[in-house]
DNA sequence: TTGCAAGTGCAAATCATTTGCATTAACTCG
DNA sequence: CGAGTTAATGCAAATGATTTGCACTTGCAA
């Protein structure tokens, strides 16, 4: 019932005290409002966009500076490329669509429950995971 | 009941008219032996072991070219290094141990059905998956 | 406002992987 | 079995992504 749900990244960033620039905001906005999950040229590109002069080492350095603070996730995908997505702040899949390259989260606590059966007879717990299905769009006609 | 059903990839190799060379050999070799999922960099040390002087560039294309026929898979954990797994022959997904790095593989039927389901609702069909549990083992005390 | 540590730009360094080119060696065919 | 073609190899240089050293700038706490 406070307001603090949905919180942004850069509230985050300050929580965990963070100094925040110019560039910052800018990246963290670009990087917060992305429906798809970025690389490091993406982002650059689009940084530039708005704020020209941008460092692309900046964009590298403040990339492996939030995911140290855990504030993104880092993933790399079968295409090779290193890929970031704000917060984990609920765990979730993804969907890659072999075509468009988008990628889209969904969840499942069913194949979450199975997995913990899975590797509990492996005699594992499960530190984490991650469950990427490439997929193609279904044509109804 | 033919004896053709654990075939070597060296095999797989001739099949693919591929020419056997002495690297090869070792490659192959090594390959097939290795429990454990290994880089490039691994590779050529092993190789290197059993037959100095082979360039590491000679290792890069042999995988490249064993991916291009199909004869191994390239995966991309987490750790972010490229390794190698002989031959797609039965479709598993893999337990990698974060404590020691191995790489164990599994099946599960349920999960499988599943991400069918999960995807058939999202209005996708599935190309190709891949599930990645990080593990630790259970300790018993 | 002042000072210091964190952040930034730029260029050079690093790391993994690929590639051009000359050389070697597998397999095919006679 | 020997010659020819063509793939495979070694080596070094090129590439591409990412990191880093260093000098300079700037956010922020006091």
């Amino acid at each position: 019932m406070t307001g603090s749900e949905r919180q942004t990244l850069l509230d985050r960033c300050r929580q965990s005290g963070l100094r925040i620039t110019g560039q910052r905001r800018v990246i963290l906005d670009v990087l917060e409002s992305a429906t798809d999950h970025p690389d490091v040229e993406e982002l650059h590109r689009k940084v530039s966009a708005i704020e020209p002069g941008v460092n692309i080492a900046t964009v590298y350095r403040t990339m492996n500076t939030l995911a140290e603070h855990g504030l993104i996730e880092r993933h790399t995908f079968e295409d090779g490329r290193t890929r970031f997505e704000p917060a984990p702040t609920d765990h979730h899949d993804h969907f890659i669509d072999v075509d468009t390259g988008k990628v889209i989260e969904f969840v499942s606590d069913e194949i979450e429950r199975l997995q913990e059966e899975i590797a509990r007879k492996h005699g594992f717990e499960i530190v984490s995971h991650r469950l990427e299905l490439y997929v193609k769009r279904l044509r109804s006609d």
